[in-house]
DNA sequence: TTTTCGCCTGCTACATTGTAGTAGTTTGTA
DNA sequence: TACAAACTACTACAATGTAGCAGGCGAAAA
């Protein structure tokens, strides 16, 4: 089975604008990520490729340029941190969390059961 | 007003530990920690002495040898990731998470009451 | 069509954090 | 008092955070 990582702050954010609007390039990460972060142009693209050797990314060139897209879904990527969040903050176990997920509209039902899923097999 | 630190994992680890027990040598958070992490003495002692130089440990020299002591409350400590987990992972306010916490026992209800007013202010 | 200008890309660079070794110093104890 | 165990300061190197630079390329202007 595919290996769930630890996502940094960083790549987590990149992630996340990329599972809300799908693939991307560069810029349009960037542009969107401005609100939130100020990072430079250069920043966004050094973590991105960096995210593509590491194996969160991948990259390939249409009409439009270089697109990026991710190769995790949303619940594969939060795993780690919930279950973090949940055992070493909230000091609860991580299914309880995931009610949580419920009144939030951060997932899909449906991502919510894949979530709690893959946050049984204990792959720590 | 004292600006609430954003705190590593590992800078995060050290600090529970030093709630739970109380001022401590490096020894003691390290043996305690032991069954969470595998660092070697010397990186606990190394994370612990950058947090001096950060402020956020103080040290000082008693019969036992050098204490440590956390110079942030719990409550204080959790704030800037409780609300990254509330608005970037949960897409929820940070008040509505503070209600897990009734859940839990990792904090006295008097703490969840200071979180809960840290969380107001919202010193980002 | 040629020139130019701006954006993209691949490098490089430096700071901070993660992780740990080493060697010198202190200290409890035989 | 001499020594071993533990502790301390210092150094080191890898990963990550952050960003500049210079060359390439495509679109707009001439």
């Amino acid at each position: 089975m595919k290996r769930l990582p630890d996502l940094s702050k960083a790549e987590y954010e990149i992630l996340r604008e990329l599972w809300r609007s799908g693939d991307s390039t560069v810029r349009a990460v960037h542009d969107q990520l401005a609100e939130s972060t100020d990072w430079a142009y250069t920043t966004t693209k050094t973590h991105m490729d960096r995210m593509v050797k590491r194996g969160l990314l991948k990259r390939y060139k249409d009409s439009e340029g270089n697109q990026y897209s991710a190769l995790l879904s949303k619940p594969e990527g939060l795993v780690k941190m919930v279950r973090y969040f949940a055992e070493r903050v909230l000091e609860l176990d991580g299914k309880s969390v995931v009610s949580m997920f419920a009144k939030s509209e951060a997932l899909s039902p449906q991502e919510i059961k894949q979530l709690r899923e893959l946050l049984e097999k204990d792959d720590d």
